[in-house]
DNA sequence: AGAACTTTTCTACGACACGTAGAAGACGGC
DNA sequence: GCCGTCTTCTACGTGTCGTAGAAAAGTTCT
């Protein structure tokens, strides 16, 4: 599982933030309180897009967006976690065991809408 | 969030594998495949301790411990991606939304059986 | 087309985490 | 007290990440 650095993780916030994509120099500018060079941008985005997390066009200036929104990503991570896990229903059995009351209510209205979706 | 290296984590998986407490000695052995030194296991050992992962007893040897299990560890992993996110209740939406059906029915189980408890 | 400007790529370096382990010190059994 | 085992200290190589300069590629304006 390929983890995020510092800057590359608030480089995925703004564009998980943002409407659409933006390009390299917008984020500079998002990124003004960290005073990162436009190139230092570059390098990041390219490794983002490596590590599978930003895709680009091939307009130009290039556009990037996150191949996954924010919550997609989160969701995903989780189910990395739960996909390393030999046990995967003691894992989830602890799991719930720990989410707090309104979260488990929610979660008990979301499994009965995809029983419903299913049936 | 403090992750594992690769001997780190396999490292771990010995621990969590055991039935109770190991030596160095012993995990050198168990992860003879690798051929690592017994300084390499204890130096990987006080890091895992340094992380909060691992505790040993003041014997000698040294006995070692995970401190929490395979499956404690995994589910509090997934809290912790959960509770990166702004909206929690989008990303368990989108992670429900990807379980298999065997799985979404075990977490309904699970979920009554808590709300069973709780009453 | 040529000059000036913007964007992208290439390359590199310092810091830090991790795998690796030698050397030396601490300890226990005999 | 000696010897083997265990533990701690220290260090190095490699990879990742933050950082960015230099140069190449592309765009725009005249």
């Amino acid at each position: 599982m390929a983890s995020l650095g510092e800057l590359e993780r608030a480089v995925m916030e703004r564009l998980w933030a943002a409407d659409g994509p933006l390009a390299a120099t917008t984020l500079r500018e998002e990124l003004a309180a960290r005073g990162v060079a436009l190139t230092t941008v570059h390098t990041v985005l390219t490794r983002l897009e490596q590590k599978g997390f930003v895709v680009h066009d091939d307009g130009r200036p290039r556009l990037f967006t996150a191949r996954a929104s924010r919550e997609d990503h989160a969701a995903e991570l989780m189910h990395e976690v739960l996909g390393q896990s030999a046990d995967r229903q003691a894992v989830l059995a602890r799991f719930v065991g720990s989410v707090n009351p309104d979260e488990a209510r929610l979660l008990r209205e979301l499994l009965a809408g995809a029983d419903d979706a299913r049936t």
